[in-house]
DNA sequence: CCAACAATATATATTTCAATATATTATCTC
DNA sequence: GAGATAATATATTGAAATATATATTGTTGG
């Protein structure tokens, strides 16, 4: 029979679990920088390769991950596809890294 | 000749690489479960064990990866080697995460 | 149909994971 | 001080995931 303890534990393990995945999602420079640029603004494949000077389809396949991850979501007009951030977690998460790292 | 952008660029290129390597550090479910222990108290691989039901080997892994990225240090106790976290970082991103994660 | 924009496919190299086995270090006992 | 034992670390292996570069395909608008 589980007892408190294992019910915390298995509440930790199911919280790590969800953590350690957004976690690898931004573990990528070129995704941590192309979701930086999407957090201040919505921008189309074309935009985000420009400023980051990131390939065409390198830059897709990673958007493409985080199409799967569910962080971005898209919107066609005429031929670009434009990408915003999805989720209020990478928001907060950006923000934390930003001081850590970009701050003074 | 770089220009002022791409200065900015290669800055938040700089800052993205070490901000990712340590997502890559934190994006593993046992390795965050146990930096959460850590960030606690300091305690021993046994107590860890025990705490986390992880297998000493997989245990011992995920602490080398800790030590080599510099996220923890240890000390020697007779038998024992005890660990604790050794990166404001760190503390600070859990910090974080147990926001968005574990609090109601 | 052609050009522009974006996504997918393919191939290869690298890294990571998970399980098992073995080694190291320190303590304890005789 | 020579084993025996406890605590921790390292090595090994095979499978799975990820990264990176190039090539190809799909979609839209002119």
């Amino acid at each position: 029979m589980p007892d408190t303890s294992d019910l915390q534990l298995d509440k930790m393990r199911d919280a790590a679990s969800q953590a350690s995945a957004l976690l690898r999602s931004l573990g990528n420079q070129d995704r941590l920088l192309l979701l930086c640029q999407l957090s201040q603004e919505e921008l189309c494949v074309g935009d985000i390769e420009e400023r980051l000077g990131i390939h065409q389809p390198s830059l897709s396949q990673q958007l493409g991950v985080l199409r799967r991850d569910r962080l971005v979501t898209t919107r066609r007009e005429g031929k670009r596809v434009y990408y915003q951030v999805a989720d209020a977690k990478v928001l907060t998460l950006l923000q934390t890294l930003y001081q850590l790292y970009c701050a003074e």
